[in-house]
RNA sequence: GCCCCCAUCGUCUAGAGGCCUAGGACACGACCCUUUCAAGGUUGAGAUCAGGGGUUCGAAUCCCCUUGGGGGCACCA
């Protein structure tokens, strides 16, 4: 078998997108369980659309999704790696030159002087008159009297590659099977560089790929039509075809291609919401694509492992944010406190930016409060509901919250102001979940309450909120002194609406 | 419009002619656990395998047609 060289190509025109990402992750799963080479290359000939920070974007967003490359752009100030570069486009430029030049000496491609305007208009009156949009092929066979006449003019010519009519072209693709396509079905001549002089992407897309000595193109299935022209360009150029590999679509909820328009579509979007690579990473693979077995939770390597081409399902999947977060739960559940620890710092700090906390807890107050924190957490964003309580200075409940439905607010004023009293009777010493509990309990006996209603109201009065981690653990993490102060000031605060007017 | 691709529970999928009265997971319902919320456990509902024709002793699986959906047809990538 041939070296396995498989690269992901993405353009600077836009953040790290979920599809880029997903179309990444299985060039990597293939590279890697073949032992092969992953290769990225940097698409930035739209001049007009790339920036430097999206190109960040992305080399950092698939960095941290754990997906390395064995050649290509550095990040940051680190070089760039490999010998078949340089890895950027825009870096490449004599070479697409150069292979147009070849192509315009073997009359395999001819210079074009049809302005856009022109084109533009040839293209309406196409679709007007109910034709397929195509290139007339108008500056096919110019002369060189025509070509100095257009020069004269100030035109400044295209370069286009010469489609030749009525071929058909077949290739094997490994997830869809035989593929045959009508050279007639292709638009006519294709544009492969610019009046500008810059080249194009099914233009620099064959170059480099030949260049680069890519075996496998795997890509989105919107490649799938287009695949023709790079296989004819290859031919043109005398290079090998690689085999190819297109990859089902991820979808919008309405099944069409999945667009920022109508979904998240941008990697650091999720990162910032919280998920964490391992779960992305499983999830995205799982997107298109399955074990043959019932295990869903899978690590990098593991994906590594398994990951066959040939079983990728065909048909596009809807991306479904739900089942990431019931995956993103079970990576977090499985991460080690140190780690944890660390990767909820910036989430901390987040709230405490947002002002929804007061300061930010120690690293050994969040170890404390990790069993009881790490199973509730489906997002790492999702700290601050679940403790953030704890960080804030003044606390301000609502009154109608700490009311139980059975009680009215004086019942629960008094009730609270037992409990307090039996709070307070623990003592600073013996401060512990279970010696709270039991003389609690004895309470809620002796009064004929019933336990769930005393301990909502004292949830509420000692974290503002009708849902949180357990009480008595929470009591604890929250200290004695503060604990008392926060139900003395529940009860004033019934107490004065129970007796508003005295 | 033309060309190409696709089609199993709401969603992601298992399924390579008999193991399928179609399995798992998410979501949803119930129950258990329980001070709330989670997590976990048990369980339920949910797909006449898009429809119709073939092939075959036998089809979710193979073939054809229809329908539906998607993608592509740029001096974007």
């Amino acid at each position: 078998m041939t070296d396995v060289r498989v690269r992901i190509a993405p353009s600077p025109t836009g953040p790290l997108h979920l599809g880029t990402a997903r179309t990444a992750l299985f060039n990597y799963l293939f590279a890697r369980h073949l032992g092969g080479t992953f290769i990225f290359r940097l698409e930035d000939t739209d001049q007009a659309r790339s920036t430097e920070a999206h190109e960040l974007d992305i080399l950092e967003g698939l960095h941290w999704l754990g997906i390395r490359w064995d050649e290509g752009p550095g990040i940051g100030d680190e070089p760039e790696r490999g010998s078949y570069g340089p890895y950027r486009q825009m870096q490449r430029l004599e070479r697409y030159t150069e292979a147009a030049t070849r192509l315009l000496a073997e009359d395999k491609a001819y210079y074009c002087y049809c302005t856009p305007e022109e084109l533009d208009a040839e293209r309406k009156r196409q679709e007007a008159a109910r034709e397929t949009p195509r290139y007339s092929g108008r500056c096919a066979q110019l002369t060189q009297a025509d070509r100095a006449a257009f020069e004269v003019e100030g035109r400044t010519p295209v370069v286009r590659f010469r489609i030749p009519a009525n071929r058909t072209i077949a290739f094997d693709d490994i997830v869809r099977g035989h593929v045959e396509i009508d050279t007639n079905a292709l638009g006519g001549d294709l544009v492969i560089i610019r009046s500008d002089g810059t080249p194009l992407y099914h233009f620099t897309v064959a170059v480099d790929d030949a260049a680069m000595a890519i075996s496998h193109v795997i890509r989105g299935e919107d490649h799938l039509s287009n695949t023709p022209k790079h296989i004819l360009l290859f031919e043109a150029m005398g290079s090998a075809v690689p085999q190819f590999a297109h990859l089902p679509l991820i979808l919008n909820p309405d099944r069409t291609k999945m667009s920022k328009r109508k979904s998240q579509t941008a990697v650091a979007a999720y990162r910032a919401d919280g998920f964490i690579p391992e779960a992305f990473v499983n999830y995205l693979a799982l997107l298109g694509w399955s074990t043959g077995t019932e295990e869903e939770v899978l690590s990098l390597a593991e994906l590594v492992e398994r990951f066959e081409l040939s079983t990728v399902n065909k048909a596009g999947a809807i991306f479904d944010p739900e089942r990431l977060e019931w995956l993103n739960g079970q990576w977090i559940r499985r991460l080690s406190a140190d780690d944890l620890i660390d990767r909820l710092r910036p989430f901390m700090e987040a709230e405490l930016e947002a002002g929804r906390i007061d300061w930010l807890p120690a690293d050994e107050e969040m170890r404390a409060l990790l069993p009881v924190l790490q199973e509730r957490l489906p997002t790492l964003s999702a700290v601050g509901e679940i403790i953030g309580f704890l960080f804030v200075k003044d606390l301000d409940p609502d009154p109608a919250l700490i009311v139980p439905k059975r009680w009215d607010a004086a019942t629960t004023a008094a009730a609270l102001t037992a409990a307090r009293q039996t709070i307070a009777d623990v003592g600073r010493v013996a401060w512990e979940a279970d010696e709270i509990e039991p003389p609690l309990r004895r309470l809620v006996e002796e009064r004929g309450w019933r336990a769930g209603d005393l301990f909502m109201s004292i949830r509420v009065a000692v974290t503002g909120r009708t849902a949180t981690p357990p009480l008595f653990d929470t009591m604890v993490a929250l200290g004695y002194e503060r604990t008392l102060a926060r139900l003395d000031r529940a009860i004033e605060r019934l107490g004065a609406q129970a007796a508003p007017t005295s």
